[in-house]
RNA sequence: CGGGGCGUAGCGCAGUCUGGUAGCGCACCUGGUUUGGGACCAGGGGGUCGCAAGUUCGAAUCUUGCCGCCCCGACCA
């Protein structure tokens, strides 16, 4: 992409309204423009990070075995009766009146509608276990939205749900999300630390909260040291086989949100490993058992011929507030540091002198190669000056920044720039090219 | 919803107390000089001061009502 041609609004400033460092960083980085309170649209280069963040979920989802499908955003009231919960939601709950005076939501969350969708296909203990989800936009009218697309109204998340025939099938489909949980947020380089969470009326210990650990957040949470640094199953985990291990490995240790935390509990952990901090909420999984399917009638028949609710859960990602997450976790006082599998663009080219032949030259075949090579470059092409181009792409965080300006093109040299150390390296124009083509400075 | 604060040019703000022809910095436009880490000079455009009503000879400024936004609290991915 073309700067020149592109649309990226950076603001020098910092909009007064915005409290935290990614709330500020996605405004001035043009990334968000805030439409009303807790509802932004995306500009371009926040749209491509939501992407990627979004289409990590996706694939980390796929591969733990769930199904990718797509539930409207607007919702019955009847269906919300049937599970009783169109009176209980309350307030949060975005209620609208179509034109033929029916009662209509804006949804915020779908167990009913893929209870519904269950119920209609599935009537035998054979068509189990099943796993669903979809990432689509959800509306919850939040008493007060604040710290920009961390608590927005309206947010992008991805909720599974999944149908077992009893408990212990549905543990494993906890446990499958649970751990593909810990693979999508390591790789977006996020340290999330899953942590027993409020189980409600349900009861058991199948429910936890994916935190990540950030002076910002808005929980209080109290845990091991060692799970922070605890190394991800990683992609080749078989599904299908015994999950449980992996979880026990974690669940072992103590982690708990300020809402579950034991004193008493926490103090048995080493005093030198007693971490309490604050975090951000980025998922949160639930096994809530026939809460559902009793009311709403998803049955199936079992081998004893007789008809059981089936037993539900469901898994939640943050995907919008994701990014937030992932600002607060990287970045420096110049702006965003994304990590390479989120990043905008894989790098950008800066001509420092746009206009001048060999700059020009050099910058083209440098953006030509960079995108055949599949590395996404945004060239600035644009006519501003030096420092503007260098605080432009140290704020938006592209991950390499390749600087070209006529004064090193005289002995043949470039310079490639490292965001996330700020380090440089001068070298002619076809090895910066070619190391970058090849991911040579990457770190993973 | 309770408590607090703020709405003045695209952004950041001053002016409001004490009513008297709407300002500053950045951004933007034109010309010129510049050009390797957010240049300089000169000129220029842009605001019915959130909306409405009231008080007044006169309101950004005082009064009332409404709207919007932000912060603290209880709730949530």
């Amino acid at each position: 992409m073309r700067l020149s041609r592109y649309f990226l609004p950076v603001l020098k400033e910092t909009p007064s309204d915005a409290q935290i460092v990614s709330h500020q960083l996605m405004l001035r980085a043009g990334m968000i423009r805030q439409q009303s309170a807790g509802i932004y649209s995306w500009l371009p280069l926040g749209m491509k990070v939501l992407k990627k963040v979004e289409q990590i979920v996706r694939e980390e989802q796929n591969r733990a075995g769930a199904v990718e499908m797509l539930m409207p955003t607007i919702q019955s009231a009847d269906l919300w009766r049937e599970s009783g919960r169109y009176d209980d939601y309350g307030q949060e709950m975005l209620r609208i009146t179509d034109r033929h005076e029916r009662e209509m939501l804006f949804g915020p969350t779908n167990e009913e509608m893929i209870t519904e969708i269950f119920r209609s296909y599935c009537r035998s203990y054979k068509d189990l276990p099943k796993m669903l989800y979809h990432i689509q936009w959800k509306f919850r009218d939040e008493i007060r939205p604040r710290f920009g697309v961390m608590r927005g109204r309206e947010f992008l998340m991805k909720d599974t749900y999944s149908f077992d025939i009893d408990e212990a099938a549905a543990r494993h489909s906890y446990n499958r999300m649970f751990v593909a949980y810990l693979n999508t947020f390591a790789r977006m380089g996020l340290k999330a630390v899953p942590m027993r969470a409020d189980t409600g009326p349900i009861g058991g210990d199948l429910s936890h909260e994916f935190i990540v650990l950030a002076e910002t957040g808005e929980s209080e949470v109290f845990c091991h040291a060692d799970l922070v640094e605890m190394a991800v199953p990683g992609a080749d985990v078989d599904f299908e086989g015994d999950l449980q291990p992996l979880v026990d490995q974690r669940t072992a240790l103590y982690a708990a949100t300020e809402e579950m935390h034991d004193a008493d509990e926490f103090a048995k952990v080493p005093a030198d490993r007693q971490l309490s901090a604050r975090g951000i909420e980025v998922g949160h999984i639930f096994y809530f058992g026939t809460k559902y399917s009793e009311p709403m009638k998803a049955m199936v028949m079992h081998q004893d011929q007789k008809e059981h609710a089936v037993h539900m859960g469901s898994y939640g990602v943050g995907v919008s507030r994701l990014l937030g997450a992932i600002i607060e976790a990287h970045h420096d006082d110049k702006g965003c540091i994304w990590p390479e599998s989120v990043a905008p663009f894989g790098a950008g080219i800066l001509n420092l002198r746009a206009g001048d032949d060999a700059a020009d030259t050099a910058c083209e075949d440098a953006y030509a190669k960079l995108s055949a090579a599949g590395l996404d470059p945004l060239y600035d092409d644009t006519k501003e000056r030096p420092g503007g181009k260098f605080a432009t792409a140290d704020l938006i965080g592209l991950p390499y920044q390749l600087v070209i300006g006529p004064r090193g093109l005289k002995e043949n040299k470039v310079e490639v720039k490292i965001r996330r150390s700020g380090e440089t390296h001068e070298m002619s124009p076809e090895d910066a090219v070619n190391r970058l083509a090849e991911g040579a400075f990457s770190n993973g």
